[in-house]
DNA sequence: TGCCTGATCGGCT
DNA sequence: GCCGATCAGGCAC
């Protein structure tokens, strides 16, 4: 899939090359894995919204809420960049373009993504995932351990493209 | 109330 | 590879 954020009326963003799974109350590393809060409320509700939160008291992260009645998203870690990089490199600063969306952090800089999106639907909003329409051929996915956490951190939940450059780190074996 | 940790990044060594 | 910036949430007391 592809997110986008429409930024002045010009489309921004690219395709999802790394992503990392976070559940419920069986997954430490979750937001989810104790009550619901105000912060972590948005991964109790339903899917399809996107559930962004401040971290190291400097940068967002983006989710996207996957399931129906059970709290968990999916945390988008890197994107290869395929619309308005000029916008990209604006929002980005002085940075090259391989960088400009690789990290969860990064990529909200590049897309001007901030907490005023939580919440919203993903479906039909100026945020979107979308079907990729220049998807052609299946690259290799490897599936491995998440980045930037201790608890859980055994759990294989973290799936990005095998080769992609685009993608954050290589892929964490467990 | 206070302390500690963290789904990070960029700069420096 | 290491470290500081910077702050919200969780938890102990």
């Amino acid at each position: 899939k592809i997110l986008l954020n429409r930024i002045g009326g010009t489309w921004r963003g690219g395709r999802i090359v790394e992503t990392e799974a976070y559940l419920g109350k069986d997954d430490p590393a979750s937001h989810a894995a104790r009550r619901k809060t105000p912060r972590n409320s948005v991964m109790f509700g339903p899917p399809g919204r996107a559930y962004i939160y401040f971290i190291y008291g400097n940068y967002y992260c983006f989710n996207a809420v996957a399931h129906d009645g059970l709290a968990g998203a999916v945390l988008v870690r890197a994107l290869e960049p395929l619309y308005d990089l000029d916008g990209m490199r604006r929002a980005r600063g002085n940075c090259k373009d391989l960088l400009l969306c690789k990290g969860p952090g990064r990529l909200c800089m590049a897309l001007e993504i901030t907490k005023n999106y939580n919440g919203c639907d993903l479906s039909g909003g100026d945020l979107v995932i979308a079907r990729d329409k220049n998807y052609v051929i299946p690259q290799e996915i490897s599936c491995g351990g998440r980045i930037g956490i201790q608890e859980g951190k055994l759990l294989p939940l973290r799936f990005c493209y095998k080769d992609n450059r685009y993608i954050s780190r290589p892929p964490v074996k467990v």
